[in-house]
DNA sequence: ATGAAAGCGCTAACAA
DNA sequence: TTGTTAGCGCTTTCAT
């Protein structure tokens, strides 16, 4: 532990305030006596000084800091949102704090304890269930963010992605692909969690885009898995092979862990997957150029997103109560689709 | 904010004493009186507590709390290490706060210095250069713990992976498999920053093994990128193919960001990754299911690595002085393989 | 131009 | 069995 002030100041036969002053960069404005100045610069260069920001904190009722809440790390798309917030935070000078919680609703809920115990001043949260967002907003006096999820809460800023309408739009893309080699192409659509907002819009976008271009029932399947994940992709893809002994002509999956799941367990049971089938799914991956097959995937604008959600952060700690609402566009990359 | 134990005491005319005692759960042990007991606990129960950790911060002089800093998040292997850290952290009662310094020593060092600032108790560092240890140590009364480079630093317990005997042991696989196609396989290693141990030992082990395999130097190139990602790899293929008509047969990367980068500047330039190229990279990741070529992958072991890391970081805390060293053993995973 | 002192909410030592 | 108090290091207000 370094030296605190009031030791400097009593090493140096100054009073606090003095020693305080000088080290705020503030000596002129108070003016300090340059001697005095000089002495306690010269006393803290070759000492060094590190504030104690947990006695700040205490005395300021305030942090500086902010926490994130993501499902998990290992999930590429959350992991860009947490670098990119950081470093937005950093250049507001505030340190962000990230954590996981594996959609445990449980283990969300101790996190935002435990943040809101240590004087936390804001929080973005990607809630695990509908629970949660009045719960943190209670113990966060308000000053929270919601990222990913709309579950619906007007009375909170919340930023998502347009799932419903960019489903829709990649529904269409690779229907119109699949007819110009096969009229009556069979869909599969794998999807999580459907109590997950951005899961059902994009599981209703799929629907509502088939059924106006009169794809009949019969061609259409969806499965949903219980998570996102990958083992949940490889069960849902085994589980369809048992039922199925004809592949569909089109699979798309509502997020990429769930996609290498779907064709790892496509590559165990049948041995490999048919370049001819149109693949698609949520989320982008450099390593999907590593596929020879026909395939549209889904980007998701970190950057917007991010900006949209520490303005509103910004908001809220400047007291602000208008919260508002983003819905960030997607892209569609496709990729040995040309016609 | 929620009431103080202050407020709680005045409001029921009791001692701050009775409150804590009870909402410690010693109210037994110290014998405070059954209704006092209850009367606090029906208190609590309705308006709720929570502690405020920064009070009790600066009194002990602890936060309970770690910190890590990763080069990046958005790389899946510090990804998971900063998953694994956290769930461990959390069994022991200590909260994880993770962040990235992208591999910038001054951001690096900005953020070590805000975390003492904070109090956090102690430090795992990914360094990005050799000043790094020296100074975190000292801010953090050597409760520090250094993962995945090892700059030499007997003094710090550290926590790398075996790169040079991994790396001997990937090229003499792939050095007997390209044998069976061909007697004179050309072999490009693109690696990342030399400066970096962990790269510098990718490199030494692939040049020792190819020397004891008595491979001639002109069947070598090795190319020094600048850093680890993906345009580098890029960059470094696109050098490599400006410098050479033909091919190599075999390609291997210290990164699979390199890889990556490698082999989209492989499609640009040459419209494709001939299916023959024997493909070799550290890190493993399911997406190289995709590619149909001969390919073998360096696989980390990161619960174990976590494991030793923060055993280290507990001899620490509980004032112990032996740093260990651990290097951790990899995996060969390898695809398309068979003779 | 510099100093003294209160108080943020908690813990721990000591009192009663 | 319960109460009182000092002090962690900082900021801020009010005195000189």
């Amino acid at each position: 532990m370094g030296k605190t002030i009031e030791e400097i100041a009593a090493e140096l036969g100054v009073s606090v305030t003095t020693v305080r002053l000088v080290l705020l960069g503030k000596a002129r404005q108070y003016r300090i006596s340059a001697k005095t100045e000089a002495r306690i610069k010269s006393y803290t260069d070759e000492h060094g000084y590190q504030i104690n920001h947990t006695a700040r904190s205490l005395r300021l009722q305030r942090t500086d800091s902010l926490a994130l809440i993501v499902p998990r790390l290992s999930n590429h798309f959350f992991a860009a949102l947490a670098e990119l917030l950081e470093i937005r935070c950093r250049a507001a000078g505030l340190q962000l704090f990230t954590s996981c919680c594996y959609d445990d609703p449980d283990m969300q809920l101790q996190l935002i304890q435990n943040f809101r115990q240590r004087n936390i001043d804001g929080l973005f949260v990607v809630p695990s269930n509908p629970q949660i967002p009045p719960t943190a907003a209670q113990l966060f006096e308000q000053r929270i963010v919601l990222l990913d999820r709309d579950f619906g809460f007007a009375e909170y800023p919340v930023v998502v992605t347009a799932n419903e309408t960019s489903s829709a739009a990649l529904t269409r893309k690779i229907h119109a692909f699949s007819r110009t080699r096969d009229e009556t192409a069979r869909f599969l659509f794998i999807a999580g969690n459907p109590e997950m907002p951005s899961i059902a819009g994009r599981v209703r976008g799929f629907r509502q885009a088939l059924s106006e271009l009169q794809v009949p029932a019969e061609q259409i399947e969806i499965c949903h898995a219980p998570r996102n994940g990958f083992s949940e992709g490889a069960a849902a893809m085994t589980e369809f092979l048992q039922r199925h002994a004809e592949l569909p002509s089109v699979l798309i999956t509502a997020s990429i862990a769930l996609f290498e799941g779907a064709l790892h367990a496509l590559r165990q049971e049948r041995g490999g997957v048919p370049p001819e089938m149109i693949l698609a799914t949520f989320d982008d991956h450099t390593m999907l150029d590593f596929l020879p097959n026909p395939l549209c995937s889904v980007r998701q604008d970190s950057k917007f997103m991010i900006n949209a959600a520490f303005s509103e952060m910004e908001k809220l700690l400047q007291g602000t109560r208008n919260p508002g609402r983003h819905v960030v566009a997607m892209d569609l990359v496709s990729r040995h689709m040309d016609l």
